[in-house]
DNA sequence: ATAATTATGATAATATTTATCTAATTATTA
DNA sequence: TAATAATTAGATAAATATTATCATAATTAT
């Protein structure tokens, strides 16, 4: 997905729900947009506060929530932080090195199978598009002892 | 395990580091036990605050600190609550439903074929033992729309 | 351009977690 | 069993994170 065909869905998004597209609220998409697939609420903060400083706190946590409750970004909850990235694109999956924390795709494919054994088994249907799975990538698994 | 092997691994334990076991580590090691599988933060804090008053916000945290540092409990984080449950029994996951909060369990084995694969297909060797995944159990599948 | 409504910023309240320090407690040794 | 050395707990408060409130400013439709 092209920024700005994020751009153009979340305008037309807002318009419709009857709100409002405001320099605040643009601003963190793109901050969001430039993360290169996921970026922590930490560095949104920081960047915003560097590019904008006048953004209030609050009015980040309360954009994050609207972007997140119009389903433009989605919330992505890791340990203690909380990753942000654009919707939209197809369900996918993290492989989350706890050495170097590298962040790596997993396509929602590899899991499907899973999924649908679970729900045959278990009469539980998971719908996570999101998952972090933690481990070691293989440049950490050879440079390291556990 | 049993209430009582656990106690004594948490002693013998706690002794060989050369460090003490106490009332208050007691108490909530035995918290702990009594949450069947698994107990919330909030609610050792409910608990240990009625049996015994005395016992401080910061030492509550520093015990489950300390349990889980010497690999008696283990945390596991969903969503914002931290849970705690007693280490040492078969690596196993959780079915939780998005709805109604329950809790299933989802034994290793349906889990390890799918991080052999990871572990091929990615050279990336996921190591959770607890993973929790979301959804729907089948008794709120049948009574709602979403 | 104006009116109606929403969103922002400022402020502060709340919640959560962690740090610091003194006093009490534990385990060891005599 | 008593004394000692070291650890741990509680009290306090500080740091961090998140959310609520409300007056003002900004946006959108007309």
């Amino acid at each position: 997905m092209s920024i700005k065909s994020v751009s153009k869905t979340f305008k037309s998004t807002v318009h419709e729900l009857g709100l409002r597209v405001t320099p605040q609220r643009q601003l963190i998409l793109d901050v969001i947009l430039e993360g290169n697939g996921h970026i922590p609420l930490q560095k949104i903060v920081e960047i915003v506060q560097i590019k904008s400083p006048a953004i209030s706190l609050p009015t980040i946590y309360r954009t994050l929530d609207f972007l997140c409750e119009i389903r433009i970004v989605i919330a992505l909850r890791v340990g203690n932080t909380s990753y942000f990235e654009i919707a939209g694109d197809h369900p996918h999956h993290h492989l989350i090195c706890r050495r170097c924390g590298a962040l790596e795709i997993l396509p929602h494919v590899d899991i499907q199978h899973l999924f649908g054994k679970i729900e045959r088994s278990y009469k539980f249907r998971v719908d996570m598009d999101h998952l972090g799975l933690f481990g070691l990538c293989s440049h950490c698994r050879q440079t390291s002892t556990n």
